[in-house]
DNA sequence: GAAGATGGTAAGTAAGCACTTACTTTCAAG
DNA sequence: CTTGAAAGTAAGTGCTTACTTACCATCTTC
């Protein structure tokens, strides 16, 4: 779509929803046939649809992708190295907020960039539930690759801060486990099980909020009374479904 | 083409796996069905694979259901009404913590009865999340009769513990996600993702009182201190890489 | 001990699948 | 213009799938 020929400096005509280079079109099927993919699960979906959704006839695919299980394979690489692979412990804010030391910010930051990054890439989640459901490779990779890391890269932190007495002396694990717990199930909720916001409708910037505000002191008002902290914003939001004007925090 | 005559004095091998009543071979194929579905899917599964898993021949299938999604659906009504249809709600230590006002009692019960249900019918996690991801209707009609049902059970216990001050004015919606996020990812990470539990290995009764204490009264040192609550139990227990030699409690 | 219902099978069939083959069109460079 | 390589296709091929047909075997019952 965006791409300019490589080879030549013409002035390209307009599509004419014809012949396309080789790389272009490589890019537009494997495009195509990741939401599909996405959609409808490898095996649900057929060559012949990824073909006529290209707008080309299966031979080409094949051209391009010598089997299916390649083709997957070539989504992999280009969503796990490329795109989906997100450096979420090195966003500039969570790193920021880890100097600070400020748990909340750390927190807050993590989950919305995660909350977005779902929202932003709905396919890749759907992909990888497919494929984790299929026992497929990718399921495992993207855990070692990016699941494993965070968890041990949030349990470190997690760690020195115990040490430092900030947080109780709860298994970073578990603490971990809780917080991305949260945040996964409301994406996947969100994605998968209500896409009408039935249960819960809240913008991801209060999603993280709340969220953040639960796993630092809980919900309960007996052990410290109504906290005077940023718990100032925090109220009955409940079904509301507009009132959600946020600030970007970039 | 003639089999031998049958008049029975032969020795027979005792081909045990033979002629069963019709009810319990329409159960067997069920039964197998379910565990083949969860495992791999429903396009996944082949009507083959299923009859030889059962020990019949692939006519013996379509005799007891008409086609493959009338096999499904039967599935359906066996996993939802008969056994899936947990009613957590209303379990015995569940209801008496809602009397007795016991916040604590309430989210733990709760949250082990989910996590004992999904280690012990691991099937219909698989089925279920196959069923979302296909779009089957088993996916909405378990959303409808189960989550939905259990967030307006638990919102409306919450909205009046809030009534009483018993509990900060967090949307009750959002207090609702994120504990059942925690358990349900932890479900889902020890069954899908994480069977060898290399992130996280804990027991079902660790992580209910964990992630229970973690909605309740949050991880943070500051707000109220070392509070000297029923959190006498909490320690380091999770994944201890070399020797549980940090025990650094301030 | 025949009748009839019921449990069970072998061997199909038509449609759908991933993948091929043999061929045509386009187009830029020599 | 020629050429030849790359973009593209129509029409297969053989295998798998959900589902059928036509037939056997074994029990029960009077």
């Amino acid at each position: 779509m965006s791409k300019q020929p490589v080879t030549s400096n013409l002035p390209l005509p307009p599509i004419v929803a014809s012949r396309m280079a080789g790389e272009e079109r490589r890019l537009q099927i494997l495009q195509v046939a990741i939401s599909l993919f996405a959609k409808k699960g490898f095996r649900g979906t057929t060559t012949k649809e990824i073909a006529q959704a290209a707008g080309v006839s299966e031979a080409m695919v094949f051209r391009h992708f010598a089997t299916k299980e390649e083709l997957y394979k070539a989504i992999l690489d280009h969503k796990a190295c490329a795109s989906g692979s997100l450096d979420l412990c090195h966003a500039e804010t969570v790193t920021d907020a880890i100097a600070r030391k400020d748990d909340r910010a750390v927190f807050e930051q993590l989950g919305l960039a995660l909350l977005r990054h779902h929202e932003h890439d709905t396919e890749f989640l759907g992909l990888l539930m497919h494929s984790a459901l299929e026992g497929h490779e990718l399921a495992q990779m993207f855990w070692e690759r990016n699941v494993l890391q965070m968890y041990d890269f949030l349990r470190s932190y997690l760690a020195e801060r115990q040490r430092e007495g900030a947080i109780l002396a709860v298994d970073p694990g578990v603490i971990v486990r809780a917080f991305v717990g949260m945040i996964i199930h409301h994406s996947v909720s969100n994605s998968l099980w209500d896409r009408q916001r039935r249960l819960l409708d809240i913008s991801n910037e209060v999603a993280a909020r709340e969220f953040t505000e639960i796993l630092l002191h809980g919900i309960c008002a007996t052990t410290a009374g109504p906290r005077a902290h940023a718990t100032a914003t925090r109220r009955q939001s409940g079904v509301q479904r507009d009132a959600a004007k946020k600030k970007q925090t970039k």
